[in-house]
DNA sequence: GCAAGGTC
């Protein structure tokens, strides 16, 4: 029987695709990825039986990237990132997703390709025959490779979609491989360069990564824009009449407020020997509030920000376990309109039992209003709740996020709110006065959506034309204009939606971005305040190219890629064209660079003036500054360099020991007080001397052969926990604390508290091939038995070392394992040569000899 | 250590 392969972009869809096709007769078994399923049935394709599969990716399968040493950032010049090779690679390596793909496809002679129908699901229609082209035949042909084009996941529209199948549109693939390829080149241009310009210059940027990105930067462009009104504001006098009649109720000046006192002044005094305000008119409407339109994720992230104070990535995450967990619908859409067979009545009916919901839902299926027509994007349905929960199934922000989602769709089917509005003019001496009064008629959606409630402010007494109203008080205020807020990131959000930067998926991402970075902060309110990097860095573009910021650009850009999608520009052409373009913009950045340094400077502290004197350098015997804040470095003014540190933790200075091989004095890092530590070297940290030391690796790393803090000679066994690394003896904090730790991972194994002095011995354990300690206590507190104070050992056979050393799970092992392994097999493991003092390099003293070179 | 776009 032939074999029909068929591929949803993520494993929901394609449970409920297969359900809808299959008639709920498919029989799921799970993938060896994991993470995707398989469901299978039998049934007719193009008139013949056959079986069918269908299974999913999860996104994209492939991502690009660099190639080689461009990956690096100290191998090549950020502008030779414009032209270098780049390369597919697998998105997600774990998921084996090629793999996957290739074994599912064996057997198959056809393909049905049921990707999202967007660009980005016609480009995986592409990475997805890619990777099943071995094992399918001719599956570029359009006699094997089908493309089902779908608006929404109902049974009607699918089944069309089965019916109508077509060919995946290669133009469309192209545009974005065309805008990966931009965004990579770019991106990465501009933020190796300017972090490595600004970190090569400034000590307290508090940012260890300077990044530049097509959306992220006009993204902060809008908090930097709103910024500077607010800077620029200049705030305004302006007066008004205020009249308070009897019984007590203020009154609104028709003409709101006047700039000018003087003739404020002429008004106020029009108005205030006057004893009464003439009803002039009494009219009255009635208004409504329009119920909500289906729920969209922008809209999602939008009134959780606003409403919930929850930031949009932790509402999508939230949002994410929700769904996933089965409690509301897939919360990625744009979509705004319910399907035409969604059961909307069944969702209501399954909250009749609940505690939280049952009356209102109750209320609504009685009084029940068609939802507003929205829009339909094609992609997924709105969000709704699809299981009944109640406040103690989840922590209380994922309560308030589902509650936030079930009312809101209750509000989508109640009716609209309604009021009554009355105006009621009056005239003192010419002068009209209004009062506006509102009274509620049906509370409609706020009856569930209760933060949208109505706030009521009624006449206390009605009034009708003529009446002639008592003036209790009548005053000029003085007051000012206001700048505006920082802007909120439900505005941010919209602004973003408006302008075309990111995606609904991808707005959350690039608004943590910009706060993760330390641009923005968030504050009261979630609203987002530049930081000065963030200031400085908008301003600068603004100095040199202000194009880099503005969010026109990236639909400048987009509407190139159109032309590939539509099939009117060749992809090479505009790519190339694209490319040209920004590396110009690149290079005139670069030579400017200057105009954005001037900036920095008055807001930054230079290298050689921030920073504490530390440690020596070993050039220039000078002392160099230690900066703490991230990243870490060592820089040494009179030479002009900067050394970077390991991250985290703190380097102090060790003794002012010294590294044979280059003079620099040695530090001492550690991470917290029980945490790993370990002697280096700031010179070899950055440019290790042997070639089987690499870059960021401490003395316990280091093999010269003589050095007493090397591997070589404080190396003592393998490490316990991973395979890579070897237990070095740590004498950084001794005497008080001795411990051996591991040179890869993060194994630590205290031991021989208080003694004198620990050395590694020449010798190695006979039983397990460690190298053996020497341990020396004070004479008057030995804990050896037989009152010796010196005793040389193995640090996991000798039994007078064993309650000296840290009860270690992994030591116990070692232990029992080295014991097995001598009855069993003679002695240990086997003698291998990482079991005891790792080997020394072989060639060492030609490595020597070149690094002095 | 880098972008933006999918999704887990």
């Amino acid at each position: 029987m032939k074999c029909v392969l068929m591929v949803a972009e993520k494993p929901s869809l394609a449970a409920s695709l297969a359900n809808i096709l299959s008639n709920g007769k498919a029989i799921t078994r799970k993938g060896f990825n994991g993470a995707c399923s398989i469901h299978e049935w039998n049934g007719v394709f193009r008139d013949i039986n056959v079986k069918f599969k269908f299974t999913s990716v999860c996104g994209h399968v492939s991502g690009l990237d660099f190639v080689g040493k461009y990956n690096s950032w100290n191998l090549c010049d950020p502008v030779d990132l414009f032209s270098c090779g780049v390369e597919k690679k697998e998105a997600t390596p774990k998921l084996k997703m090629p793999q996957f793909l290739a074994s599912e496809a064996r057997g198959c002679d056809f393909l049905v390709l049921w990707l999202d129908c967007d660009k980005e699901g016609e480009n995986i229609c592409f990475e997805v025959m890619d990777a099943v082209s071995n094992s399918i035949r001719n599956v570029r042909s359009s006699q094997v490779t089908y493309r089902a084009k779908f608006s929404a996941i109902t049974e009607k529209d699918i089944k069309h979609a089965f019916n109508n199948l077509q060919y995946p549109n290669e133009n469309e693939a192209k545009s974005v491989d065309a805008r990966q390829e931009l965004d990579l080149r770019v991106g990465c241009a501009f933020t190796r360069f300017q972090t490595k310009f600004f970190q090569g210059r400034y000590g307290d940027l508090d940012s260890s990564l300077i990044s530049f990105g097509p959306c992220q930067t006009p993204t902060l462009g809008f908090c930097v824009a709103r910024h500077d009104e607010i800077q620029q504001f200049k705030p305004e006098s302006f007066w008004y009449v205020q009249v308070t009649i009897d019984p007590e109720q203020k009154l609104e000046w028709q003409r709101v407020r006047i700039f000018e006192k003087e003739i404020a002044m002429i008004f106020f005094n029009i108005v205030k020997d006057q004893k009464e305000a003439i009803v002039e008119s009494v009219t009255s409407k009635e208004n409504f509030r329009s119920r909500p339109l289906a729920l969209n994720t922008v809209e999602l992230m939008r009134s959780a920000s606003s409403g919930l104070g929850i930031g949009p990535h932790v509402a999508m995450q939230i949002a994410e376990k929700l769904y996933t967990q089965g409690y509301i619908s897939y919360p990625r859409t744009e979509t705004t309109t319910y399907p035409t067979n969604f059961d909307l009545r069944g969702v209501l009916k399954m909250f009749e039992s609940s505690n939280e919901y049952g009356e209102d839902a109750k209320n609504i299926q009685n009084n029940f209003c068609q939802p507003r027509k929205g829009e339909d994007c094609g992609d997924h349905p709105p969000i709704t709740p699809s299981k009944l929960a109640s406040r103690n199934d989840f922590d209380n922000d994922t309560w308030r996020l589902y509650d936030f989602i079930v009312r809101y769709y209750m509000g989508t089917l109640s009716k609209d709110l309604k009021y009554r509005s009355t105006v009621t003019r009056f005239l003192i001496d010419g002068e009209v006065f209004t009062n506006t009064s509102n009274v509620l008629i049906d509370a409609g959606f706020t009856k569930v959506m209760t933060w949208q409630a109505f706030g009521k402010n009624e006449l206390t007494t009605p009034f009708s034309k003529g009446d002639r109203v008592p003036i209790k008080d009548v005053k000029l205020i003085e007051s000012q204009t206001g700048p505006p807020s920082y802007l909120t990131e439900a505005d941010l959000i919209s602004l973003m939606e408006k302008h075309g930067i990111g995606t609904d998926a991808s707005i959350p991402v690039h608004i943590n971005n910009i706060t993760q970075r330390n641009y923005v902060t968030v504050e009261a309110g979630r609203r987002l305040k530049p930081t000065t990097l963030g200031i400085v860095l908008v301003h600068g573009y603004q100095k040199i190219d202000p194009e880099l910021v503005l969010p026109t650009m990236r639909s400048a850009v987009e509407k190139q890629l159109n032309l590939i999608a539509q099939g009117s520009a060749d992809f090479r052409a505009v790519l190339r064209h694209a490319i040209d373009i920004f590396r110009l913009k690149f290079q005139y950045f670069v030579t400017n660079i200057s105009n954005m340094d001037s900036l920095f400077e008055v807001s930054f502290s230079s290298l050689a003036e921030s920073g504490k004197s530390h440690s020596r350098c070993g050039k220039c015997r000078r002392y160099m500054k230690y900066i703490q804040q991230k990243p870490a470095r060592l820089h040494c003014s009179h030479c002009d360099e900067t050394y970077s540190l390991p991250v985290g933790g703190i380097a102090r200075v060790y003794r002012e020991l010294k590294c044979p091989l280059d003079d620099f004095e040695l530090l001492a890092w550690s991470n917290g007080n029980k945490g790993r530590s370990f002697p280096f070297c700031p010179y070899c940290y950055n440019n290790p001397p042997f070639n089987d030391m690499t870059r960021g690796s401490g003395c316990n790393s280091c093999t010269h052969p003589t050095c007493q803090h090397s591997l070589s000679s404080l190396g003592v066994a393998q490490c316990i926990e991973c395979d890579k690394g070897i237990l070095v003896l740590d004498c950084t904090s001794s005497p008080k604390n001795w411990k051996l730790g591991c040179n890869s991972c993060d194994c630590i194994i205290n031991c021989f508290e208080d003694a004198l002095k620990v050395s590694v011995d020449e010798e190695a354990c006979n039983d397990c091939g460690a190298q053996l300690l020497q341990v020396l206590y004070k004479q008057t507190n030995t804990p050896f038995s037989d009152g010796d104070d010196k005793k040389t050992g193995c640090i996991f056979c000798s039994n007078e070392f064993m309650p000296l050393i840290e009860k270690h799970k992994a030591v116990e092992n070692r232990r029992l394992n080295s014991t097995r392994g001598r009855s069993s097999r003679g002695r240990g493991k086997g003698g291998r040569s990482h079991r005891g003092r790792p080997k020394p390099p072989k060639d060492k003293m030609a490595q020597l000899a070149a690094y002095f070179v």
